[in-house]
RNA sequence: GCCGGUGUAGCUCAGUUGGUAGAGCAGCUGAUUUGUAAUCAGCAGGUCGGGGGUCCGAGUCCCUUCACCGGCUCCA
């Protein structure tokens, strides 16, 4: 809530004073007049102020600010001569990044947060001062931060740079920050890592200390619980118990999927296939390994390199598909189209090589071979609009099949780009226009296009609150001109047809590990790779099992039987760790009267049952994907 | 690729100052025929990531290499 300044010379302070007790001991920052600003900067007549506490974003940045500025200072007391370079508040907490000779170690860390701990009961109060740019420039250059010249000296001419000062540490920054360290009442480091200057490999590499900070204590120990519990859900660690995927030495970056993995690869991939050819697509497959000469044309030689496995058969140099289009666009080319046959939509479900860096991958999510679900789209220009409908209509049913939350954005034209002025406007206002016809809400990503079309992309939300880019749309000028394709015009002469590339999921393999951790193991019915476990009490319901799982199969369910020597208990706690959806169990009761006893993996003992009533709850589940 | 960390049985981990590898779970064998999240007993399982070095002696120390983990960068 804003409040109006009656006079001049009040501070934030006063305003927090007036609004209480409770809010006084939370405030942090203030914004007044749309900017955020410190509690003690004086105000004017006629200002807006707004009180913020950690519920809000700005009140959290300052105070995680606030926090990287007590590590700086904490690392300058415990390693003198440490050279500074930038803290930024982030997402759950803040960083700090630092030049030293020598590394730090998790044994400096907590040296380190005992010296933060002891500047919060300090308590210090932070004061602000500023002064022009050539001053700022000398008086960093005067206290040995060559980091800090830099960053001022890539400001404005005239701007005026400001400072933050607690005891004796100074900082440069733009703020604001909290009134004093000891708001800060419980912070941890969390980890080192390297990190660039500035980002660029080229730049010397610093060290970077991570680390979060909360009002209270409770607070913190309940942000690192929910760490534990993602780790909980980490796909590597499921899709190992799970018996899902392994990666090996042999093949870094290439996984391997198991019986258990492939049988949810293959109901994703089938739900896929069905949804597709429901919405007119048809499915195609070109070679993984194609000649240079077709990379050259397609100028991925030229851009794509570095990142491409090539091969030689018969002296000549091929290379593997780190994209699908170049392949797709043979087959385009191998007949004459039509108008009538426009648009034309080829989907393919593509296996692509890409060398990533070695240091970059990790489990499913990033690797160096994946299968993209990809379709290449040709039509006419006044087809555009819709084509784009269709494909963000497809996308959004196929993710909220699976529960994801999504949002959209619309990248535009960057400045290395190619292509005419025309093309662009028109492709950018045909995806604008697809968005705005179908309701869904987008954020313009200004200048983030591909060189040579703009795009939308999908970012999904998992169950744990985790955003993945998947879907992706891109309009393409580039590759009809480069392969000449052409189509039939009903004047009968040749025209160039637009292209449109896209993916729903992105990557199979990643998607399989994103959905390993949004159901944290956990599928529906539809996806689980084992439906029914049937659990027989006694060897007496051996046969009966046997037969139940016949009718299953026969039903195109996928069920187990586990027949061992063991406790019911025993096979019950071992198909609920194997997250079966569905227990059968079978024990001499069910013989005699020809039921089952059905447990559910989420709601437990479900009671008895005849056997068709359960296919048909099963049945049901399946059909509608149920979650 | 770069910075830091880790690498011991299928999995999770122990292993004193260097003295020649150990537990639980999983596996196998036997007993037990069991009613909604762990029955008991026994057995077997490791050139301690690979290579090289120091040492009378290396899982422990050094060098090198590979993979993995956390970041940087990039992106599906």
């Amino acid at each position: 809530m804003a409040f109006l300044v009656e006079k001049d010379g009040m501070t934030s302070f006063d305003v927090a004073e007036a609004l209480g007790q409770d809010i006084k001991k939370q405030a942090l920052v203030a914004n007044v007049n749309g900017e955020a600003a410190e509690l003690w900067r004086p105000l004017k007549a006629g200002d807006s102020v707004e009180i913020l506490t950690f519920e809000d974003e700005e009140g959290r940045r300052a105070f995680r600010h606030t926090a990287s500025h007590i590590l700086a200072q904490a690392v300058l007391a415990v390693r003198p001569g440490t050279k500074l370079a930038i803290g930024p508040a982030i997402d759950n907490g803040f960083y700090y990044d630092f030049d030293s000779d020598e590394p730090f170690s998790p044994a400096d860390l907590e040296v380190i947060e005992k010296e933060m701990q002891r500047i919060v009961k300090k308590n210090d109060r932070l004061e602000r001062f500023e002064m022009p740019r050539a001053e700022a420039i000398q008086y960093m250059k005067d206290r040995n931060e060559p980091y800090k010249v830099e960053l001022i000296q890539d400001l404005p001419e005239d701007a005026v740079i400001s400072f933050y000062k607690q005891g004796d540490f100074v900082d440069l920054c733009a703020g604001p920050h909290l009134p004093s360290t000891g708001k800060v009442k419980a912070l941890k480091l969390t980890q080192v890592a390297g990190a660039y200057w500035r980002g660029s490999e080229k730049n010397k590499m610093l060290q970077r200390i991570y680390g979060t900070a909360y009002p209270t204590k409770e607070a913190l120990e309940d942000h690192l619980r929910r760490i534990e519990e993602a780790k909980q859900r980490d796909h590597r660690k499921l899709g190992r118990e799970l018996d899902l995927f392994s990666l090996h030495e042999e093949g870094p970056g290439f996984p391997f999927f198991h019986p258990k993995g492939m049988v949810l690869r293959n109901q994703i991939e089938e739900y896929w296939r069905r949804i597709h050819r429901e919405r007119g697509y048809h499915e195609i497959r070109t070679p993984i390994i194609l000649s240079q000469a077709l990379w050259e044309q397609s100028g991925h030689m030229g851009h794509y390199r570095d990142n491409m496995y090539s091969t030689i058969i018969d002296d000549a140099v091929y290379a593997i598909k780190p994209m699908n289009c170049p392949g797709g666009i043979l087959v385009y080319k191998n007949a004459m189209h039509s108008y009538r046959d426009l648009p034309l939509r080829y989907a393919e479900l593509g296996l692509v090589h890409r060398h990533e860096l070695s240091g970059a991958l990790h489990g499913l999510m990033r690797v160096r071979a994946f299968t993209q679900d990809d379709a290449h789209l040709y039509m006419t220009m006044d087809q555009v609009q819709e084509e784009i409908i269709g494909v963000i209509q497809l996308d959004r049913d196929i993710y909220e099949t699976y529960g994801f939350k999504f949002t959209v954005e619309l990248s535009t034209r960057p400045e290395n780009s190619m292509g005419s002025d025309e093309d662009w406007e028109a492709a950018t206002e045909a995806l604008r226009q697809a968005l705005l016809t179908v309701g869904m809400p987008f954020k313009i990503n200004e200048g983030d296009g591909a060189f040579y079309g703009p795009k939308i992309d999908f970012h999904l939300e998992d169950s744990i609150g985790h955003t993945w880019q998947c879907g992706t749309i891109q309009l393409d000028f580039q590759m009809p001109e480069r392969f000449e394709l052409t189509y039939i015009g009903q004047d009968g002469k040749e025209h160039r047809p637009v292209m449109i590339h896209r993916t729903v999921l992105g990557s199979m393999e990643r998607f399989i590990g994103i959905l390993i951790e949004h159901f944290a193991g956990a599928f529906p019915p539809w996806l689980s790779p084992v439906q029914v476990k049937i659990l027989t009490i006694t060897e007496r319901g051996d046969a009966r099992a046997k037969q139940i799982a016949k009718t299953l199969f026969d039903g195109d369910f996928r069920a187990e039987c586990d027949l061992r020597n063991e406790k019911v208990g025993f096979k019950i706690r071992e198909a609920q760790m194997e997250k079966v959806p569905y227990m059968i169990v079978i024990g001499d009761k069910e013989i005699e009267n020809g039921t089952i006893a059905v447990r559910s993996r989420k709601e437990g003992d479900l009671g008895v049952m005849p056997l068709e009533a359960f296919i048909e709850k099963l049945s049901e589940e399946v059909r509608t994907r149920a979650r």
